[in-house]
DNA sequence: ACCCTATAAGTAATAAGATCA
DNA sequence: ATGATCTTATTACTTATAGGG
């Protein structure tokens, strides 16, 4: 036994401990890729790269065919999977798998959306309570000037008829504060800078890719 | 002093099992989850336990360093990946790796932590737009009072003074604030306040989208 | 040499249904 | 039937590789 042994040895024996017999998706055959520019890419895992199959990496057209099946139905009965199987040449296995790590996938993506859409609301919520507030601000002036003219007109008419306690209905607005040292609810909260453009992709995006 | 633990034998065990990894890979001890559910039917379809295999799954005390030292930085020299490697009986590569994942995860993390924090402002201003919104109703109708209060006294101021327009200059007044174009308040009166929230969704809702 | 993203695959725990004692 | 156990599939998490910068 190789007990001291190193470890640089052992990382890549095999790993087709898969079983599968005729599976052989691996290296796949980028088109038009022909500029092998990873010489240095060490002998260390390279060695076996050569020797067998490591698999990895379904090949465009499995990826395009499984995108399609995944985009009408998420789940996967065994008998779809294996037709899938069989008419991608992988493992039923495989192909289960596949579906896993998509809907995983997926899963992720909807949260991301979610996120941006949450944003996109909250930006537009603080959009409008900035707008609310400087409304506010408008309506307390002229509340405030309401007020004032209120005011002039009762002395009117009180120095006219000398009784007339009539007015003194709205007098609670008037003992609002003038608002004067607060402007700073307008001006902060106006770094939401407004991108109207969804930028981001919506659901179908995955067609994008075999299109 | 956690680090008196004596684990000489249990690394030894675990650097044996990764180059052996004869399916030992030490589930983790989960604390007080004695649940021995005998659900292991690794063998059915895993021929893979026969020739070769996979190590996998890095003991609990491996994985307790490199969380330690992940802590105390995220990124990884490699002075500190070959001690940590020797450390934990760990290709250096393993341990690159582990970072590198290890930082994906704590990226993602951080994504929700920031969903979270999103959302919980969000909540608050649409509730703070709500007070606003009640509170731009209760003035929409305090200037109404005004404004009707000021049509009254005006009524009477003119009528005890027969013809004289003595008081539509205390009207100009009002009517022009600095930088308010119209004193209008009973027009603007419907579309500014008032509407209830049905533009934005408020809530969860959204949850359900489900693509 | 290192980082990052995307992806493949292994592992564990769990849930729902089938089946057996 | 009832409950234990097997079956199968799904999710969540982990380890690892490929490839671009």
């Amino acid at each position: 036994m190789p007990t001291t042994m190193n470890n640089q040895v052992e990382d890549h024996m095999v790993l087709f401990s898969q079983l599968y017999p005729g599976v052989y998706t691996q290296m796949v055959p980028q088109q038009g890729e022909p500029k092998p520019k990873r010489r240095r890419k060490k002998n260390k895992s390279g060695s076996e790269a050569s020797a067998l199959a490591k698999k990895r990496k379904l090949s465009a057209e499995q990826v395009n065919l499984l995108e399609i099946n995944f985009g009408s139905e998420h789940k996967l009965e065994s008998e779809r999977k294996d037709r899938l199987a069989s008419e991608l040449g992988l493992d039923p296995r495989q192909v289960a798998v596949w579906f896993q790590n998509r809907r995983a996938r997926w899963k992720n993506k909807k949260l991301e959306e979610e996120y941006s859409t949450l944003k996109k609301q909250h930006d537009s919520v603080v959009v409008e309570k900035c707008r609310l507030e400087s409304e506010l601000l408008k309506l307390k002036e002229q509340l405030s000037d309401a007020e004032k003219e209120i005011q002039r007109l009762a002395e009117r008419v009180d120095s006219a008829s000398s009784n007339s306690p009539s007015s003194s209905l709205s007098m609670e607005a008037a003992m609002d504060p003038p608002f004067l040292g607060e402007y700073r609810v307008v001006e902060e909260y106006d770094d939401v800078f407004y991108v109207p453009q969804n930028n981001y992709i919506n659901g179908m995006e995955w067609m994008n890719l075999y299109m």
